[in-house]
RNA sequence: CGCGAGAUAGAGCAGCGGUAGCUCGUCGGGCUCAUAACCCGAAGGUCGGAGGUUCGAUCCCUCCUCUCGCAACCA
């Protein structure tokens, strides 16, 4: 969309149940503040909303993990998330959250007018109930053996040992983890969005009309949904933290956390036009509003299929662009909360913005190197030596350096003030460098509005880069040594180191309104040493070469950076792998306690008569193809021979087990595993590093024996 | 299994039919106004592997390997 009336930027809204890293930081916020500050730097009618996302199942879990609340829970990490983006110098022009009434109230009218058309469709279904707890359980609050694996701790969306995708259904003595009493079975009734009747819509409107100017990997993606088959997917549930399903006889249901949660940048417009006197409506209505959203490659399916369907439905606008991100690793691994292998927004905050000699400068450090390792296109990586090479070689050394050197040499050889320009002097390199200066600004503009923010800051730096091979091949220190017989530099010298630093200065005020998007601290900082008020970063001024006027004293050089120093990086380093080793030993230390407590429930002596146990001895073991885990094995019972697949290939090799006495539950019902019927099951011990042992008679004795 | 994205100098990325470029790093030289810096030069890649199309392929096609990701009561 070319010239729109106004824009709505948005960016994911960050989950409420804990602090949020560098990597969601590079995905999703950073891109849109740059994004929203050049735009605003254009003048342009924008607003950039934004807000913690307080429902869903993992906030209670949260609650539960630290003995308090849910509403305790969204109360602690609201605050402290939104202050550290105002640390970093990401500005929202409102910052809301999904518990506030105006949302609740927003989402419910949502809800209802599209219930009200008909596009909503209702399906009875049986879901898991803890009747202890009086309460339907959401796949997360179930716990079962995994049927792929045979993990005993699975939950009922996902088994976390062998990763697989799973439904309660699916698991195997499945318990309810509020209680640890086996769940039932009860009706219940939910709403859908039927995805499917949207089909054609989604197809032509992202796969055609948007081919071209959406990137490769969101285009992929919805592709990839698309060409699948798209399902009714439910948009409401059984629980009682969220947003009240506005219906009667939807009593206890709550709105799905990804159904109310797009909704909430609409509220957040809502509230932001309230406290402003503005009129929230064109932003989501008026055709001629770009919007925006900026997030992370795991959202893509929210923001290309889901709310686009529920916006075109509810009459509202579409997405223009959603320029989502890849993932960002950190020093060779993925970032993981749970294994605790991540920088926290507030950890660099407190080790570099808040130390005596950090400051505003660092956070446009962190600013910089995330920026130019943005994962645009695949997957990148944070080091620390790679953000100290970043932030000494180019930022201190290039950039830092060319201002400081043009802000010392005018105080050396211009008396500290802007010295006029003889243009009749300019010779070739005087007019390369001020074309650089004037054509820089539509290379940083043409690539910020393709999203390629990377590139576009490589441009400003670039432009630093000229303007140091600029200041070397001009040598104004040389000129200064022609002087008079009274020691004073000879008049056409002056004329031509003037020339020199004029270009220089007001290169130097172009470098403060190109950066200032990315780095608005560091721009501020040059308008404080230039004494121009910030009006001066208006984006029009860029490729002017008369911010500076003639005459105008300057402030004395400051450096606009610091360098990191080896110490430091080497003490983050370490601190993350300590950070690891600690969360190891928690989690051991937890799987230790896990690894007892659950004892089952009782059962008589009738319950286990049922189980009929045998000694067996394998005679032949081979790999079940095209399964990581499971081996097929020939297992001799005295009476007779079966085939019985065991989840053990990981553990042990086939040529290893052939021969070995190990005892069977032979009155296991038949099971298909990967194509291949199993009779019957291996009892193996787990010790405590998951490492599988056999259960076998202690003296090989006849196959066939009953164990008791 | 399948689908999507990616695999190009030590690192990070461009290129997308005519025998490889950029930034940082490394090495050498020059210079000195500047945060031991700046400027110039050099080394370093058989463009993941194997086939194919073509006069010619990093770029197109097929197969393979590896990395990351993949909703459907998962934020």
């Amino acid at each position: 969309m070319k010239n729109p009336k106004r824009y709505l930027i948005t960016a994911a809204l960050p989950y409420a149940n804990g602090l949020k890293h560098i990597g969601h930081l590079a995905g999703a916020y950073l891109p849109a503040d740059t994004y929203v500050r050049y735009l605003k730097a254009q003048k342009r009618d924008v607003v950039f909303v934004c807000g913690s996302d307080e429902h869903g199942t993992a906030i209670p879990i949260q609650a539960t993990k630290e003995g308090t609340t849910a509403q305790a829970i969204i109360d602690k990490y609201h605050p402290i998330i939104a202050q550290n983006f105002k640390d970093l110098g990401i500005e929202f022009d409102i910052y809301h959250r999904t518990s506030a009434p105006i949302h609740h109230e927003t989402a419910q009218e949502f809800f209802k007018v599209l219930n009200d058309n008909g596009d909503l469709e209702i399906k009875a279904s049986e879901q898991y109930f803890d009747e202890a707890a009086n309460s339907f359980l959401a796949d997360r609050y179930i716990k079962g053996t995994c049927p792929n694996c045979a993990y005993e701790s699975a939950y009922g969306d996902q088994c976390e040992r062998c990763g697989k995708t799973l439904s309660p259904d699916e698991l195997i003595n499945p318990v309810s983890t509020l209680s640890g009493n086996k769940p039932v079975k009860k009706a219940t009734q939910h709403w859908y969005l039927p995805l499917d009747r949207h089909e054609k819509f989604l197809s032509d409107w992202i796969l055609k009309e948007h081919a071209n100017d959406w990137r490769n990997t969101v285009i992929g993606q919805c592709k990839s949904w698309i060409d699948g088959g798209l399902q009714a997917r439910a948009v409401t549930r059984d629980l009682d933290w969220g947003i009240q399903v506005p219906v009667a006889g939807a009593e206890g249901k709550v709105l799905y956390v990804w159904f109310d949660a797009p909704i909430g940048y609409i509220s957040a417009t809502k509230q932001w036009a309230l406290d402003n006197g503005k009129d929230w409506k064109p932003y989501w209505q008026d055709k001629e509003t770009k919007l925006v959203h900026f997030i992370g490659k795991d959202n893509i399916v929210f923001h290309c299929i889901i709310f686009p369907v529920m916006l075109q439905l509810h009459g509202d606008i579409l997405p223009d662009n959603v320029p989502a991100n890849e993932f960002m690793n950190l020093e060779g691994d993925k970032m993981s909360t749970s294994r605790n292998w991540k920088l926290e927004m507030q950890d660099y905050i407190d080790d570099f913005i808040n130390k005596e000699n950090g400051g505003p400068q660092l956070a446009d450090a962190l600013r910089y190197y995330l920026t130019q390792i943005a994962p645009e296109t695949k997957d990148s990586e944070f080091t620390w030596k790679g953000f100290q090479d970043a932030n000494n070689s180019e930022l201190v050394n290039i950039f830092g350096n060319f201002v400081n050197r043009a802000m010392v040499l005018m105080h050396k050889l211009c008396n500290g003030k802007v010295p006029p320009i003889y243009p009749e002097l300019f010779d070739a390199l005087d007019n390369e460098a001020i074309k650089a200066i004037t054509s820089s600004k539509e290379k940083v503009e043409t690539l910020l509005e393709q999203y390629k923010f990377r590139d576009a800051l490589f441009e400003v730096i670039d432009l630093a880069r000229t303007g140091n091979q600029y200041m070397q091949k001009k040598e104004p220190w040389i000129l200064a040594k022609q002087v008079d017989e009274n020691g004073k530099i000879k008049i056409e010298a002056q004329r031509l180191i003037d020339n020199c630093m004029h270009i220089c200065l007001q290169m130097t005020a172009n470098l403060a309104i190109l950066i200032n998007p990315f780095l608005p601290f560091t721009a501020k900082k040059i308008c404080h040493l230039l004494k121009v008020v910030d009006k001066m970063l208006e984006w029009e001024n860029a490729g002017k070469l008369k911010l500076l006027s003639v005459g105008y004293s300057l402030r004395p050089p400051e450096l606009l950076f610091r360098k990191i120093e080896d110490s430091e990086v080497t003490y983050q380093i370490e601190k993350l792998h300590k950070a690891l080793e600690a969360s190891k030993t928690n989690n051991e230390e937890e799987k230790a306690v896990a690894a007892f407590v659950p004892v089952k429930s009782e059962i008589v002596f009738d319950d286990f008569a049922k189980i009929d146990l045998r000694v067996g001895k394998i005679l032949s073991a081979e790999k079940v193809e095209k399964a990581d885990k499971l081996l097929k094995l020939e297992v001799f019972l005295g009476f007779e021979t079966r085939t019985i697949v065991s989840g053990i290939a990981l553990h042990f090799k086939p040529e290893e087990i052939v021969g070995k006495q190990v005892t069977v539950v032979v009155n296991l019902a038949a099971r298909k595993m990967r194509g291949i019927e199993s009779n019957g099951m291996i009892l193996m011990a787990e010790d405590a590093n998951g490492k599988l042992h056999f259960v076998n008679p202690e003296d090989a004795i006849g196959e066939g024996a009953t164990v008791n």
